[in-house]
DNA sequence: GTGGCTGCAAATCATTTGCATATAC
DNA sequence: GTATATGCAAATGATTTGCAGCCAC
């Protein structure tokens, strides 16, 4: 299944900037920023328009096919991968990692008597070309 | 000692306005963001700023004195404790729960070749509170 | 045709900055 | 007395909103 199907399928309307969105994030797994985004697609289709960018990004995510990062505050960052995992933020160079691990706490499904529905873990500090370059 | 001795030790002028900053976030544990805390102490003291708030804020947070939570994208919020924890949000309250769990992958200091400096973990989901007026 | 999207500009919200005045010690 | 902090307003940055025109079915 192609990605105009997939997005089909998703009850989501395939337009153009919506694959060009998803592709993006799919060619380029920084992680990035609705900015980073914007600026990108710009260059390749002088017209997307940054509210586009963020229509796309919300429906992407409500259907699922993407997620929406909370690792620093001010900004969104965007994942290609829904599934949940998590990630190292890099205090020197900004990047993003997934970093692969389980939490055993959220599959239990609860904590403390709250019922819980998903989890994002975000380590930060020195990553490892980082380290190597310093 | 009391705050305005501690918040010398610490390096930090200990002004009014940063005095009741630290009070509110200790009297109301809920983990307010700035503009709750501006509110807040803006009934009380009519002339504070919310530039002063902010300032406030960094200062605590750069002395280890309280720390500033990453767990919704667009708004900082802020925790009394200042030691590594971790939070439940309710996203249908939008409360914010600590949590006593432990991390094991933290207390290694390494991930994937990273160094780890600090951890932030949030589950989200709905809080005890809000399932039981389910 | 018509409803759903796009593109643009203006609006909104959180946070930061510049600067004159006030405060801590 | 001097360095530092406050208060206000204006600036910045991210995101949202309103709306006319466009496109796909």
């Amino acid at each position: 299944m192609n990605k105009i199907e997939e997005l089909k399928v998703r009850g989501v309307v395939p337009t153009i900037q919506r694959v060009a969105v998803w592709d993006f994030l799919k060619e380029k797994r920084g992680h990035p920023t609705a900015k980073e985004i914007y600026e990108s697609l710009r260059k390749r289709y002088p017209t997307f328009s940054k509210a586009t960018v963020y229509n796309a990004l919300e429906v992407l995510k409500e259907a699922g096919i993407i997620q929406e990062l909370v690792v620093e505050n001010g900004r969104a960052h965007y994942d290609y991968d829904p599934k949940p995992h998590h990630h190292f933020y890099c205090t020197r160079c900004k990047r993003i990692y997934n970093v692969e691990i389980e939490c055993e706490v959220a599959k239990r499904g609860e904590i403390e008597g709250h019922k819980i529905e998903s989890v994002q873990a975000c380590f930060y500090g020195i990553c490892a070309s980082c380290r190597r370059d310093a």
